[in-house]
DNA sequence: AACCAGGAGAGAG
DNA sequence: CTCTCTCATGGT
């Protein structure tokens, strides 16, 4: 079964990909929402402005203007709604973190709360439970949806929590592997994957591609 | 110059 | 439940 080798394949393949690209918890859940339906090159002009303009907290995003930050993450589009987003999520990262109890609460109990915030879906969720809070889960995306259609586990381009679930099935259960398949995923899917090519001379998987067709 | 990028929500049917 | 639109900038 290609559950077994694909993991192996990859990781030998590309490497650790020592995800999320982030600095700090507040960046790495900030940059999650800011990634959406976004390349993440501009991601990092976003990133970098913070940095200069020293807001590199919860508390220092809130203090700044909402006309301001809008102007600010512009480059990663939707920024009106992104906005938001960010900045509600700024106010459950302040209060998560004063929690005394935030260790004592379940990861399905933190993904319903940041279910909760409007911009913040079953993806971004996750990817903020995954990497920033080192909980144990899954953080499937269309690459996913693509990748496990193509190799034929599925006989369509499946629903999140499907995906969340093969995924949950394809490694060891820890954080880190859950981290590193899902990074090695995107980088698979980014530097071959992304338009299917028939020959795949550099796909270390191509040999267990079943579906070659474009979807 | 269309098309896509490390999505999500709202509305229609 | 599934489909379709919309949000928006920057790089090929």
């Amino acid at each position: 079964m290609i559950e077994k080798i694909l993991y192996q394949r990859l990781l030998k393949y590309y490497g650790h990909q020592n995800w999320w690209p982030g600095e700090s918890m507040f960046e790495i859940a900030i940059s999650a929402v800011l990634t959406q339906n976004t390349a993440w090159k501009n991601v990092e002009i976003v990133l970098e402005r913070f940095r200069k303009f020293k807001i590199t907290t919860a508390q220092e995003l809130l203090k700044v203007p909402k006309s301001q930050l809008r102007e600010m993450i512009k480059p990663v589009g939707f920024y009106q709604t992104k906005t938001e987003t960010i900045r509600q999520l700024s106010k459950w990262l302040i209060q998560y973190e004063n929690a005394d109890y935030s260790n004592q609460l379940s990861t399905e109990d933190l993904r319903k709360e940041l279910l909760k915030i409007k911009g913040i879906g079953n993806e971004t969720a996750d990817a903020i439970l995954l990497y920033a809070l080192n909980r144990f889960t899954s953080v499937s995306d269309k690459y996913t949806q693509r990748l496990a259609y193509r190799l034929g586990v599925f006989p369509k381009l499946e629903k999140y929590e499907v995906l969340a679930n093969w995924l949950l099935q394809l490694t060891p259960h820890t954080v880190q592997d859950q981290n590193e398949i899902h990074a090695l995923i995107v980088t698979h899917s980014k530097r071959t994957c992304t338009k299917f090519n028939p020959n795949c001379s550099r796909c270390p998987i191509s040999d267990a591609c079943q579906k070659r067709i474009e979807i």
